[in-house]
DNA sequence: CGTTCGATGCACT
DNA sequence: GTGCATCGAACGT
């Protein structure tokens, strides 16, 4: 079942812990890859230093201003894409990033987006579990690009899905990779799982 | 194990 | 001109 848009609606920290153990997929020319989310981060407001709405309405941070249920993906450091899904309601710019996936479906067009993304040398490819580890990773695996900017979350080719099943421990710590707004403990993550992204886990 | 640092593009001041 | 919601190679301990 993909998600509805009223499922975006809600208070952003109750969206990132129920993304947890969904599944983004997303269908492209290549073929369709698909991934179960085990990493997000939540960006609350424009009290939120960390989140690209701090500042106050401008034209990339426009998609957050708008209506909750679709995506917001931006270009990071120059280099990776960033994706987003877009909460609460119209006017209310706030935002749960996907930061890792444990791979469940078009492993095999993942491995080669990765290779061809970067091929340094003769490095060992990714393993399984290091496909979509990581929201600049994923992105790359998944084929996500600006060209799914604004894009809607509750239709192909771009989706979130509810396959069931259950979820195992959630942990929330304070978001990484920032330097500002560290206090709120709003990275939640399903504990232990090899996907998550940061200091090595083991 | 740990930390540092370069690549790279663009929004924003 | 400055500063990133990153990645991974290279180095130090």
């Amino acid at each position: 079942m993909i998600l509805p848009r009223d499922f975006y609606a809600r208070p952003t920290l109750e969206v990132a812990r129920e993304l947890l153990g969904k599944v983004l997929r997303h269908r492209s020319r290549e073929g369709t890859t698909a991934g179960r989310i085990v990493e997000v981060e939540a960006y609350i407001g424009e009290d939120d230093p960390a989140c690209h709405a701090a500042p106050g309405p401008t034209a990339r941070n426009a998609p957050l201003y708008g209506p909750p249920g679709v995506a917001y993906v931006y270009l990071n450091y120059g280099l990776h894409y960033l994706v987003n899904a877009v909460t609460e309601e119209r006017g209310s710019p706030a935002a749960v990033l996907i930061r890792a996936l444990e791979p469940v479906e078009g492993l095999d067009l993942m491995r080669r987006r990765r290779a061809r993304a970067k091929w340094r040398k003769g490095k060992p490819h990714p393993s399984d579990h290091e496909l979509c580890r990581g929201p600049g990773n994923l992105t790359i695996a998944l084929g996500i690009t600006l060209a799914q900017n604004t894009r809607a979350l509750t239709r192909p080719p771009l989706v979130i899905e509810d396959q069931g099943g259950a979820v195992e421990t959630i942990e929330w710590t304070p978001r990484i990779g920032l330097r500002v707004g560290t206090q709120h403990p709003w990275r939640c993550t399903i504990a232990g799982h090899r996907s998550v992204s940061g200091p090595r886990a083991r």
